[in-house]
DNA sequence: TCGATTGTGATAAAGAGTTATCACTTGCGT
DNA sequence: ACGCAAGTGATAACTCTTTATCACAATCGA
């Protein structure tokens, strides 16, 4: 049976805390505030671990590192900052994308991604 | 200088006459019916310089292989069947996606993907 | 046609993210 | 408190796409 460690739970509230995706290293580094000792191995794992649960759920960019968030939060897009790499929720679905496709396509789901630059950046290169 | 070669001239020959992105090795398979002896090393050479001097552009989906298409297409998103795993264009683009990021985003450019099934995937699965 | 040089094909190697291995540590039922 | 099974950390190994290497072949100007 599973069981409670310290690391763990550090990586759990991590996901918890944020409001965006992560990826191992994001979640490494975050945990580490937790727990000094984090190693990588153990993120990955547990990560694992929190998907086969369905407690967290991939989000994947085009040549970028897998990154998760909760597995229960409504159907949104993700937007990513060409200049910090970090990845936001945005929230709502413009639908209507389903019945963009030519005809005789079938479409199941859809993921959209915006790029740009994020609050944070935007900020800093505004002297 | 450039010479010209078959195995050029063959590679150049499919993305002319393919209307979807092609990765390198659905680039190998068409192009090898007309030089049988066709190396993939030769193939991503010559995708390499295509991109290089603007004639082709990366289609990058998550955890895919980096495919190409002709660069001078109008704005268009993607469709990749779940099933065949190919990827097909999707003309025009309906929406404000812009507006859709929360206020301090600034979007410069998105990306939609589409997934289901395709004409002939669907045609197949239905006796 | 000759020859310098670029291109090709086979294969080794690189690169990056993720997983496996293994000795040691820790949680937790008894 | 004990003991054992599960968890951890460091690192090797793996996976898969893409690039580098190198001997040989082909292009194209002279």
């Amino acid at each position: 049976m599973p069981r409670r460690t310290e690391q763990r739970d550090a990586i759990r509230d991590v996901f918890e805390d944020t409001d965006r995706p992560l990826n191992a290293q994001e979640v490494l580094e975050s945990a580490q505030e937790h727990v000094p000792g984090l190693g990588i191995a153990t993120v990955y794992r547990n990560i694992k671990a929190l998907v086969d649960e369905g407690w967290i759920v991939p989000v994947n960019l085009p040549n970028e590192p897998s990154r998760y968030e909760l597995a229960d939060l409504a159907h949104h897009h993700h937007f990513q900052c060409t200049t910090c790499q970090r990845v936001f929720d945005v929230p709502g679905c413009t639908h209507g994308l389903a019945s963009s496709a030519p005809d005789g396509f079938e479409v199941e789901h859809h993921e959209v991604m915006l790029y740009g630059t994020c609050p944070d950046c935007t900020t800093e290169a505004t002297p």
